[in-house]
DNA sequence: GTAAACATGTAACAAGTTACATGATTGT
DNA sequence: ACAATCATGTAACTTGTTACATGTTTAC
C-alpha cells in the first residue's frame, strides 16, 4: 500500500495533476519507489473515492488538479509515524550469488567484477548530483539530502562488498571443487544427490 | 521472473519437493528473496509444463520429487550471466523519509532512530549466525558467506547512516521552518500553492 | 502546420499475498 | 489416540507492468 501514500506524501506538499505527480516520481522520487502513469492514474482514482484526495480545480485538456483532505493527512501521519516500515529484500543481483557455484569461478568473478562496476557507475552519478543540487535548511532539502545519502552510502558499500567478495574468491580458488561437479553432470554423467 | 530462476538454482544442487524447497526458502534464501507456499508450487507447475524440471520419482504423501533438466540448467545459466539484474530500488523506509517533513523534527528524529535500533539488531542477529555456520571452502560455503557479507554490511550501512541523518537533522534545526506550514494548515488554514 | 509536451484513461497480463481445503505419515 | 510434520493444491484479491487509445495546447 505504498503507492498510496507516496501520492498523499507529495500531495501534502502542495496540490498537483495525475500528470505533475508522474514527474515527479521520473526524476527525485523514482530512487525510492517507482510508479507507473497507468499505476498512477488508478491510485488516484481509489484516493478520490476513499476520501483522501479532492480534485480541487479543473484546468486546460481535462487537467484535474488533486489536493489532499483531513483524512489523507490523518492516514499519511499514520503511515509516516505508526506503520512499520516492511523489508522486503528482494534482490535477484543478490540471489544470483546463491547459484554462482553453477558456473565457473572465472565466470563469477566476472559477475561480481560487473556489480562492482555498476556500483561505481551509479556512485558517480549520485556524488554528481549531489553537487548540482542546491540544498538550502528548508525541511524539504534537509530529508532529500538524507535520502540521498542513503543511496551514496550503499553505492559505496556495494562497491566495496563486491572487492572483497572478489579477493574472496581467489583465495578460496575452488580448482577442483563443487562447481565441477556441475561441469560433469551437463555432460550427461548423471549421479545420486 | 526471478522466482523460478530461484526455483532452478535450488535444483541445480540437487532434486527436491515443493516442501523441501519451501524449507530452503524459509531459513536460508528468504533474506534475498521470499515465496510464499502458493507461489512456489504455482511455479513448479509451470517449469514443469515448459520442461525445464521433471518429476523425477514421487514419495509417500504424494510426494513429488524434481529434478532439473538439461534447458532448466541452460536457462538458469543464461540468467546467471546474460541477464542484467533488474534494480528495483523500492523501499518503504526511505520512502518515509522524503515525507518527514509532514511531522515535528522531533517525531523525525524519532523514526530515524527506530530505523537505527532496528538496523543494529538485525546487524547483531546476522553476526551470531555468522558464527554459528561451520563455513568451509566449498563453492556452496564460499558465495553464501559472500550473500552473508553483503547483508553485514548494509545493515552496519544503515547503523551508521542512521546515526547521521539524525545528527543532520539536529545540526539543521529547523524551529519555524516547513513543517510548521503544515501544521497550520492541518488546524485549518489554507493557503496558496 | 506540425512536433513536442501536456493530459488522462483502459485492457490484458504477470507476480505476489492471504486464506481456505484436504489428506498421509511418523513419533510418542 | 493424537499431535506434529509432511505434502500438495486452489480461489480471491492486490499490486505492478506493458501496450493501446485518444485528445488538447503551446511554441516555433
Amino acid at each position: 500500500m505504498s503507492l498510496r501514500h507516496a501520492v498523499l506524501g507529495l500531495l501534502a506538499n502542495g496540490p498537483a495533476s495525475g500528470y505533475d505527480l508522474l514527474k515527479s516520481f521520473e526524476l527525485s522520487l523514482s530512487n525510492v519507489w517507482s510508479a507507473t502513469q497507468s499505476q498512477l492514474y488508478g491510485e488516484l482514482g481509489k484516493l478520490d473515492a476513499a476520501g483522501l484526495i479532492v480534485v480541487a480545480s479543473e484546468g486546460p485538456r481535462g487537467r484535474k488538479e488533486y489536493a489532499i483532505t483531513d483524512e489523507g493527512r490523518a492516514e499519511l501521519r499514520h503511515w509516516l509515524l505508526e506503520v512499520e516500515p516492511t523489508r522486503v529484500r528482494r534482490s535477484d543481483m543478490l540471489l544470483r550469488v546463491f547459484f554462482l557455484n553453477q558456473v565457473t569461478p572465472a565466470e563469477a568473478e566476472g559477475y561480481l567484477d560487473g556489480q562492482e562496476k555498476h556500483a561505481q557507475a551509479y556512485h558517480d552519478h549520485l556524488l554528481a548530483l549531489e553537487g548540482q543540487i542546491p540544498w538550502d535548511d528548508t525541511a524539504l532539502s534537509v530529508y532529500g539530502r538524507i535520502a540521498m545519502e542513503w543511496g551514496i552510502r550503499f553505492s559505496r558499500a556495494s562497491i566495496e562488498w563486491s572487492a572483497w567478495a572478489k579477493e574472496r574468491l581467489r583465495d578460496a580458488a575452488l580448482p577442483e571443487g563443487e562447481w565441477a561437479k556441475e561441469r560433469l553432470r551437463e555432460a550427461g554423467l548423471e549421479e545420486k544427490s
